[in-house]
DNA sequence: TCTCTCACTTC
DNA sequence: TGAAGTGAGAG
């Protein structure tokens, strides 16, 4: 092994495992911990955020241009490759995930019945720079774990198609390509890990993870509001914020106003986040789960909605006497008179309510039983729209959406929980375009005669519910549809990392190295709960780095209480800068874990900067370069595998690296013919060829799609920034004081 | 569209 | 008691 390759394996150590190796010096782990590092390899997310060229022979011919450049340059790359070199392996052979998993989780999302209420209407979720909690919470119930094992449970947000919408008419409708992606995160819950048993006791519950889209760097670095800071973990990073509050540490995931988002939840049988990129991920999606980010409400009637189940909106509910209701009773004598109508029958009907229960079901016709699901049925044309002509089609998406809630009359009139002054409200708070919308005016009935309706509607709700509960909802188990087809949504190539099964109910993907099925699902950047680092004992090494001074910085007093949990020591809190502090952990770990962002037609989330790199340098890898040229060459290997595959678990690998597809493939038709050719996939153990492919496919070609004529110039410049960054670690390295450098 | 402040709530 | 989470509304 050359020496880069040692360097490399020293940066493959993971900054949060504890006892740092010995091969890993310390400098070189706090030069590693400098902003300025991670930049270095960094691309504009914009740059990538373009659809690949192709992903069959430009892309092997940008990567055999990188490769050869590369050799040009001398640089010791490989070691950045995707793969860790066998030595690496040994090393980190006490890393690797248990064998085989002979768990069988089930997962099933708590509140269903809300979240359905709110999927019907196309849910708004409300993203601000502070960050903004989901509601409904993402909560789900496990079961069939090991209860001995333990598990690292994730979640993650991933757009959920390259669509940009906007409110027209009532409705949502298409508005054209989506902007580039965020940087992206997986929310590591900071339990993690816990026993089987753990977290089998009670719902697994991800409230405190943040929706913003705050980024006021476009790298992702400064994305955290004064006080935070960004772990970088394998590629991606492990990314924490720390709000302004000091003593709390917050996640946030960083959205695009008025765009779709699907979140994702992952099992992972690992007892440290070490084991994490060599580990099985376990994919649930539960389409009812969808939404749209926004950063003021559009739907009046998710607002609505939110107002009437949300425990901290009470203050505007009708019963409440918040500041709306006085408000309104200054401004409006008409509604005032009518509340006084009502409020009786309100506050009865209210009173005992908890806010927090998941509120009535509503408009059966709608339910998910009855008709594909919204998400799946709509994303598919909304996909199409998309990659054909962002031209809204005002219709189509938000009748697919809202279902005939939104089609005819207005979901919460015939439905449920609109509250009577809902309308009044809407026409009266928002413009007078919002006033127009049919479906208000027409679902809107005269005060009374709302009333009435509420009342029925109310003993409606409850039946339905129950019904909704009982019947065609697989109640309790499963609720999640992935299907085969090539309709599902998420196997549109939007939501790679899943596999589809017709019978597969919310069920796990599992992303194979072996099996060859790559589930892309697995983002490269991680947020993590406090009590994450301290289950993994990585608060020392947060501590050495942040008392080191150089990079650190973690952020104050506040940093130490939130990562009190986490075991964060004093030198932690001593250490008060604002500033980020990104850990550059592995180069190769980022070529697995940092592509797995859905990336719409080529939009490539942040980590993908880091697989250009990735990719540039493992194209120096003789061997394997040539193989993933040919693979290359050969196309069509996508993303999509997973879909190609009818088996209900696939077994995933973060190390997989996906590769982008034309946005119009056929996932399912892409997926299969990709499954016969990488027949002989390899074992999840082993690098596979696969990633290379498909760092050639992301990485290489995406510098050609920035600089078509000049994209060998590119890849050798950035093979060279990367050669500084490796060449400055081993000098640190070296100058460190008895380390020997591992053979 | 977005950001900020406000009054209100929960915890 | 106060931190934190809400939507409204102004700008």
């Amino acid at each position: 092994m050359r020496e880069p390759a040692l360097a490399a394996s020293a940066m493959a150590y993971h900054p949060f495992h504890a006892p740092r190796p010995a091969d890993f010096p310390m400098s070189a782990f706090l030069a590693a911990a400098q902003p300025s590092f991670f930049p270095a390899l960094a691309l504009p997310p914009g740059a990538l955020a373009k659809p690949l060229p192709d992903p069959g022979l430009a892309g092997a011919a940008a990567a055999a241009a990188a490769a050869a450049a590369a050799a040009e340059a001398g640089l010791h790359v490989s070691a950045l490759g995707p793969h860790p070199p066998a030595a690496h392996l040994r090393s980190l052979k006490s890393l690797e995930p248990e064998d085989e998993v002979e768990d069988d989780p089930k997962v099933t999302l708590e509140a269903k019945e809300l979240w359905d209420q709110f999927h019907k209407l196309g849910t708004e979720m409300v993203i601000t720079k502070s960050g903004r909690r989901m509601f409904p919470p993402f909560k789900v119930r496990v079961s069939g774990l090991d209860k001995k094992a333990k598990y690292i449970l994730l979640m993650d947000i991933v757009a959920a198609d390259d669509c940009r919408y906007k409110f027209h008419n009532s409705r949502w409708m298409v508005a054209g390509k989506a902007d580039p992606e965020m940087p992206k995160r997986m929310y590591i819950h900071p339990d993690s890990p816990a026993t089987g048993e753990q977290w089998m006791a009670k719902p697994v519950a991800f409230h405190k993870l943040k929706l913003t889209n705050n980024i006021s760097d476009k790298h992702g670095f400064a994305d955290v509001p004064p006080g935070g800071g960004s772990f970088f973990f394998g590629g991606g990073s492990l990314h924490l914020y720390l709000s302004q509050a000091p003593g709390k540490w917050e996640r946030g995931t960083i959205l695009n106003s008025m765009h779709k988002y699907q979140p994702r939840f992952h099992i992972v049988r690992a007892n440290d986040i070490l084991k994490l990129p060599y580990s099985t991920f376990r994919t649930y999606v539960f389409p009812e789960t969808d939404f749209i980010a926004v950063t003021a409400y559009q739907n009046d009637k998710i607002t609505q909605l939110k107002i009437d189940n949300n425990p901290f909106a009470k203050g505007f509910r009708d019963t409440g006497n918040g500041r709306r209701e006085k408000r309104k009773q200054l401004t409006l004598p008409s509604l005032r008179l009518y509340e006084e109508h009502c409020k009786p029958e309100r506050d009865g009907a209210e009173s005992d309510a908890s806010s927090c229960d998941p509120a009535p079901a509503r408009e059966p016709p709608a339910s998910p039983g009855s008709a594909p699901s919204p998400l799946r049925l709509h994303r598919t044309r909304a996909e199409e729209k998309c990659a054909a002509d962002s031209d809204p089609e005002p219709e189509r998406l938000s009748e697919e959406r809202a279902g005939p809630a939104l089609g005819r009359s207005p979901a919460l009139d015939s439905g449920s929980p609109p509250r009577l002054t809902e309308p009044e409200r809407a026409r009266e708070r928002r413009s007078p375009e919002r006033g127009k919308e049919p479906a208000e005016s027409g679902g809107d009935g005269p005060f009374g005669l709302r009333s009435l309706e509420k009342e029925r509607a109310e003993a409606r709700r409850k039946d339905d519910g129950r019904k909704e509960a009982g019947e065609g909802k697989e109640p309790g188990l499963a609720p999640l549809v992935v299907q085969t087809d090539s309709a599902s949504p998420l196997g549109a190539g939007h939501l790679p990392g899943l596999a589809f099964s017709g019978h597969l109910h919310g069920q796990q993907f599992f992303g194979p190295l072996g099996a060859g099925q790559p589930l892309f699902l697995h983002p490269g950047q991680f947020a993590m709960g406090p009590g994450a680092f301290s289950a993994m004992g990585m608060g020392h090494l947060l501590a050495s780095v942040a008392g080191g001074g150089g990079g650190g910085g973690g952020g104050g007093p506040g940093t130490a209480t939130g990562l009190d949990a986490g075991g964060l020591g004093p030198a932690a809190s001593a250490a008060s800068t604002p500033a980020p502090f990104p850990f550059h952990l592995s180069q190769h770990m980022l070529a697995s874990q940092g592509i797995p962002m859905p990336t719409f037609g080529g939009l490539f989330p942040y980590p993908y900067t880091y697989m250009a790199a990735a990719a540039a340098a493992a194209s120096a890898l003789p061997a394997t370069s040539a193989a993933a040229a040919a693979a290359a060459a050969a196309g069509s290997l996508s993303r999509s595998h997973f879909l190609g595959s009818a088996r209900p678990r696939l077994r995933f690998s973060p190390y997989q690296i996906p590769v982008t597809i034309p946005p119009s493939t056929s996932l399912l038709t892409t997926g299969l013919a990709a499954e016969g050719s990488k027949a002989a996939g390899s074992n999840s153990r082993e690098p596979s060829p696969l990633p290379e492919l498909a760092l050639r496919k992301v990485g290489a070609p995406s510098r050609g799609a920035l600089s078509p004529s000049g994209s060998a110039k590119e890849a050798a410049s950035e093979l060279q920034s990367i050669q500084r960054l490796v060449s400055g670690l081993e000098n640190q390295r070296a100058l460190s004081p008895g380390r020997e450098s591992p053979k």
